[in-house]
DNA sequence: GTGTCTGCAAATTATTTGCACGTTG
DNA sequence: CAACGTGCAAATAATTTGCAGACAC
């Protein structure tokens, strides 16, 4: 299904596919969305000597390069996704978990800059509440 | 217009209304959106010997009680509001100005919702492009 | 082989905390 | 005057950087 050859990926931007690189690509792209905290966690299992020089210099480059972006929810530590169609990202705040939605918002952008006159070019949209695991807990 | 009476909020708290206290209030209600770099210098002026711990043990006692909130933009410093009318940013990447709007999101989150049976409760949304000043600038 | 990347340690920056003293109500 | 809040310094956490050796191509 979704094979992303993030080897390939590297080369169109002149970066070396090292392990630690593509791991970092790899686990991102299986998760969704992690932060710096976790990542490390579970690269550590495979790479015991990886550095967290190396995560925070890897994340700000993929970032420089358009590969991946920062996802910042309020009261979460910064969280990174691999770039893919814009969406919004729906929110617990019980368990925590963030998943991704598409969704038009070309009539929200509409409405937002009407007489506003700003030329909008990305839009970072996060909804926040209780997934549908945490409302049956709760009730 | 606008006079917010911080003092009787914060006393609905049980919080005191400190000079330090109310000028972090004063300050962030005049310009909309501060991040902390920014807010310590300015309040330095009037208190040169405030400290920085107060700034942040303040931001974070009013963020308990829901007077303000964090503002979390990618690429940028976290910036702090004063709580009002749920709202959009729109965020300009030239010069970092971040402008409320008022925007009915009801559309947005049914669509987003839809098949996805969250229930959500917040959201928050950061439409970022060029402002009208900075367009003109531009061309 | 050569230029890029990594790990490590040290440096820097950001945030939190303890405590003695000052201020608010 | 009794909390509570502040400033300062020290502690901790987060992020960045320099450099020598390792790896990708």
């Amino acid at each position: 299904m979704d094979m992303v050859d993030f080897k390939e990926i590297l080369k169109t931007k002149n970066l070396k596919a090292t392990h630690q690189r593509l791991a970092i690509l790899e686990t991102m792209d299986s998760l969704g969305h992690v932060d710096i905290e976790y990542l490390y966690e579970l690269l550590l299992d495979k790479y015991p000597t990886l550095s967290k020089a190396t995560i925070y210099r890897n994340l700000k480059e993929l970032i420089a390069i358009d590969i991946i972006s920062e996802v910042k929810i309020p009261d979460m530590p910064t969280n990174y996704e691999i770039n893919k169609i814009p969406h919004v990202h729906l929110v617990c705040k019980i368990c925590n978990k963030i998943e991704d939605k598409i969704v038009n918002t070309k009539h929200l952008i509409d409405e937002a800059t009407k007489e506003m006159h700003y030329k909008i070019e990305t839009s970072n949209i996060s909804l926040i509440g209780v997934c549908p695991k945490c409302l049956d807990k709760q009730s």
